[in-house]
RNA sequence: GGACCUGUGGUGCAGCUCGGAGUGCACGCCGCCCUGUCAAGGCGGAGGUCGCGGGUUCAAAUCCCGUCAGGUCCGCCA
């Protein structure tokens, strides 16, 4: 009897374990009846399904099982006769035969086929996502998940970090993500939070001696849900002490490269960077898809003292798209209309023609403009240019939203471009208060060479920020921490927040701060994403067992759902009707 | 909060522009036949509030309005 891992006290093997080594032998597989293959009363096919796969029992005799019947087969391994093997299937040499068969349960038809042959409306997968699992593509798409897993925390392990958890029941600290909130029935009108990431707790640990922090941690955020947006999701969060940004870098490396050599059996080489200026500049995004090129071009010196009133802009940018002068007039319009949406004031097309340009502004440009445009980045006839002339990281931002519109391979296509994106602003913009708006978070530190600026011109202030981009998906962010009450208490007055509100919203970390806080620096990535594009999916739903709906709905539990009066009552909490 | 796409027997589609009987295809399901199939095959059969509500019309799956559900995106996601 060859003994694997896989056998229990009812089977000997998976199914698709099978093969001419066992010839012979009498074993027993268990799973489900994928197929039922009937000739007559004295022959018939059984394709017994597990998780490894497919084998074929052969039954002499009528026998009452129909598909998805859980049964256990018992029979003889034997080689295929002649002319009756399958090479399509792995197990396709070899069936088992003599079979006696046991039914452990009986299945009612399934809502829909469980084979790989028609695409499920998502609806309906949901709503029976255990059948849905029983399919390979999630079979697939949830093992390489925890290789993932596995391989990240091997990495952390041998990197010298310890899993900490941190809890789910957290106090509110109403800054960035909405919270999920939960109110406590043993304190009446206060609330807990879920929170949408271990981000104090961890700068606790730094506190708490903990030096290298990590935990496969959940993150929870009350914000609308897209396709790589869940409300609940997946993070590898690390954080570590007595270190430089270029320490995390090389922690996070490790276990992502660690995390793609064991899905795809290869070492993905170092990852490269830039700065969030170079990508703005070149992509037009802070986490741009290296996997294809089609860079941003920048015209704003060739139109500097242009005539053409719709080139009057701090910068000019042009993308230039191979081949795309035969786009008709509808699909220009479309692009204009996306710019437009973006909030460009228009989208300037060149067609790049014989001898010349083919666009409505062609015959107001000057001769040098008109070079400038058809020489374009190796332009050559065939392609169209694309300009928006603006103010800097719009005109960039419209351009590099474009380029991905119209360049961007299938998630599932090319290979894997890792960057690390440094030097991101301090601070974006002003909320309705007219208060600066932290870019990362306020506990992120500066950039030592831009400290003077904090008050003469914040928005020009980088930080010791940094975003891992995968093929276009922000995997992760991090950042050097604020460890020196000054510098914070700077940045706290610059974001417009006062003492008291710091006291009142972080007085925990910042008053742990003051016994001994060491220089921290840490990071935090996406599993989902990086599960999702492993797995070659468009969306992170695909890489999780049990995914809401993009209205946040759980189609399977009806969640979320009432409670009851008595609930109600012992959290002493009061809904209000819709609309009042 | 907004834009766009989708919704037709259990499943996947077609039908919708240009209104005319719930019409069609494939899979599944049920019954019968079939001793080497593996997308098995043959014969027969059941199965439908065309998401829901309203309107236009002699007549609506089809046109119009609203609404619900699912999806993609903008806003949002420190």
């Amino acid at each position: 009897m060859s003994k694997t891992n896989e056998a229990t006290s009812m089977r000997d093997l998976l199914c698709a374990s099978l093969d001419e080594s066992h010839v012979g032998e009498r074993l027993s597989v268990c799973g489900w009846v994928a197929k039922r293959r009937e000739h007559g009363e004295h022959l018939a096919f059984l394709d017994i399904r597990d998780r490894s796969g497919l084998v074929q029992a052969v039954v002499a005799g009528s026998l009452d099982v129909r598909s998805e019947y859980v049964v256990r087969v018992t029979g003889t391994v034997s080689r295929r006769p002649e002319g009756t093997v399958n090479d399509r299937l792995a197990t396709g040499r070899v069936e088992l035969t003599d079979c006696d068969v046991v039914v452990l349960s009986l299945a009612e038809p399934p809502p829909f086929q469980l084979d790989d042959r028609t695409e499920i409306d998502e609806q309906i997968r949901l709503r029976y996502r255990f059948l849905d699992l029983r399919r390979e593509p999630m079979q697939h798409n949830l093992r390489l998940r925890a290789v993932v897993n596995a391989a990240l925390r091997r990495s952390m392990d041998a990197q010298g970090f310890c899993e900490v958890e941190t809890p789910l029941l957290w106090a509110p600290t109403p800054e960035g993500a909405r919270e999920f909130v939960v109110p406590s029935r043993l304190h009446p009108g206060e609330f807990y939070v879920l929170p949408q990431s271990p981000q104090i707790a961890k700068q606790l640990l730094m506190v708490g001696g903990f030096d290298r922090y990590y935990q496969i941690a959940r993150c929870l955020r009350d914000e609308d849900l897209r396709a790589d947006r869940q409300f609940e999701f997946t993070q590898l969060d690390l954080e570590a002490s007595f270190v430089t940004q270029e320490d995390i870098l090389g922690f996070v490396s490790n276990a992502v490269l660690d995390a793609a050599e064991a899905v795809t059996g290869v070492r993905p080489e170092a990852i490269g960077s830039m700065t969030w200026a170079q990508a703005l500049d070149q992509y037009g995004t802070d986490k741009p898809d290296l996997r294809f090129g089609m860079v941003l071009q920048d015209l704003s010196s060739v139109f500097a003292h242009t005539e053409v009133k719709a080139f009057s802009a701090t910068t000019v940018k042009a993308l230039r798209v191979p081949g795309g002068a035969s786009f008709t007039r509808s699909r220009l319009d479309q692009l204009t209309d996306q710019a437009k949406e973006l909030g460009a004031k228009g989208l300037a097309w060149f067609r790049i023609v014989g001898d010349g340009l083919e666009s409505p502004l062609a015959r107001f440009l000057s001769e040098a403009e008109t070079r400038a445009i058809a020489t374009l980045d190796d332009a050559s006839e065939g392609d169209l240019v694309l300009c928006v002339a603006d103010e800097h990281q719009l005109a960039c931002k419209v351009l590099g939203a474009l380029r991905v519109t119209l360049g961007s391979p299938p998630v599932s296509e090319g290979p894997h471009h890792y960057v690390w994106v440094t030097e991101f602003p301090m601070f974006e913009g002003v909320d309705e208060d007219g208060n600066l708006q932290a870019a990362h978070h306020p506990f992120t530190m500066p950039h030592l060479d831009d400290l003077e600026l904090i008050e003469s011109d914040p928005l020009r202030v980088r930080s010791q920020a940094y975003d891992l981009v995968l093929n276009g998906w922000e995997l992760g962010s991090g950042s050097v921490r604020i460890h020196r009450a000054d510098i914070q208490s700077r940045i706290f007055s610059a974001l417009g927040i006062s003492d008291e509100v710091a006291e009142s919203r972080f007085g925990f970390l910042l008053g742990a701060f003051k016994y001994g806080a060491p220089p921290h620096a840490g990071f935090a990535f996406g599993i989902d994403r990086l599960s999702a594009i492993f797995a070659g999916v468009e969306n992170i739903r695909e890489v999780i067992a049990y995914p809401k709906t993009q209205s946040g709905a759980d189609l399977m539990t009806g969640a979320p759902k009432g409670i009851t009066d008595r609930q109600i009552r012992d959290l002493r909490i009061r809904v209000v009707a819709k609309g009042s």
